[in-house]
DNA sequence: ACTTTAACCTGAACGC
DNA sequence: TGCGTTCAGGTTAAAG
């Protein structure tokens, strides 16, 4: 579901609530959630543990605890929420573990499709091992830098729109973001990275931190399923300008936006803007 | 070694 | 209404 703004958005949701809060007791009702950890402990770490902080990294979720990093990450459908005990904020079919916390709360996960994952590590092992170990930097603040995007690009041999959503590259951009920082940098999906001019990578570079900026300020895109905590709605799916707009005419030249599959995935964009 | 595809799951939307 | 098909804010094991 989430891309890098719906995560922070649930990172900042979640961070009003929980810091100070402690985890007394839990339960998990899908084994395939817990992830990478080898051994089977991951209660005997979470349990007792005060809750710091939530931030997220890229798409990553990272709830600090006093001694361990719980690292959640939502893939297409996974929801997190607090709520009392027989309140559930989304289908209680859809539960897949809860935490009972120390203010009488209940912290939960919900994900339809299953495809979520839940990790614990230390806080010293995770920058090692965890899901987030191999992410490239945030496109914000200025980041990445030219340099490093464009050493990238001539390193690889694949289309421009699977090299940014490699998490590798650079973390947080999906689908929906994809679509729309290429079209604003006027870049077609399927350009080899190796060709991209450099106007062209500091312009990829500039809207991604423009419209990832202005995507976390409306509190993310709500399409699909996505919201955030208390069933908070964003607003960014009023700005979108290439995506879900099939047959559409494009803001800029009025020509239809074509749709097309990419790396497997639905691309929208507009055969005469982008070149 | 690197790139592309299939698989993981479920539910909603669509066509007949 | 019912049934089959397609698609979905993602990642990764397997295949090419």
């Amino acid at each position: 579901m989430p891309e890098l703004p719906e995560v922070r958005t649930v990172a900042n949701e979640l961070n009003k609530i929980l810091p100070g809060l402690r985890i007394i007791n839990g339960e998990n009702f899908m084994p395939k959630l817990i992830w990478r950890n080898k051994e089977n402990d991951f209660f005997d770490k979470v349990l007792d543990q005060k809750i710091i902080s939530v931030q997220n990294y890229g798409k990553y979720l990272i709830f600090n605890l006093e001694n361990f990093k719980m690292i959640s990450h939502l893939r297409m459908e996974g929801k997190w929420s607090v709520s009392s005990k027989d309140k559930y904020v989304y289908n209680e079919k859809h539960l897949r573990i809860e935490f009972e916390l120390s203010n009488n709360e209940w912290l939960r996960y919900y994900d339809s499709r299953k495809f979520g994952t839940l990790e614990v590590w230390d806080n010293k092992s995770y920058l090692k091992e965890s899901g987030i170990s191999n992410l490239g930097p945030e496109p914000l603040n200025n980041n990445p830098s030219f340099e490093y995007l464009k050493k990238a690009a001539i390193k690889k041999n694949v289309k421009v729109k699977p090299f940014l959503l490699d998490q590798k590259v650079v973390c947080g951009i999906g689908n929906i973001y994809v679509n729309e920082i290429l079209f604003a940098a006027k870049v077609a999906p399927d350009r080899i990275t190796k060709t991209l001019g450099d106007k062209e990578i500091k312009n990829i570079i500039k809207f991604s931190n423009l419209i990832l900026t202005k995507a976390i300020e409306l509190k993310g895109s709500s399409i699909h399923s996505y919201k955030s905590g208390e069933n908070v709605e964003g607003q960014f799916q009023n700005e979108l300008k290439v995506h879900l707009r099939e047959n559409k005419p494009c803001f800029e030249c009025k020509k239809p936006i074509i749709k097309t599959q990419i790396g497997g995935r639905g691309t929208y964009f507009c055969t005469e803007c982008q070149k």
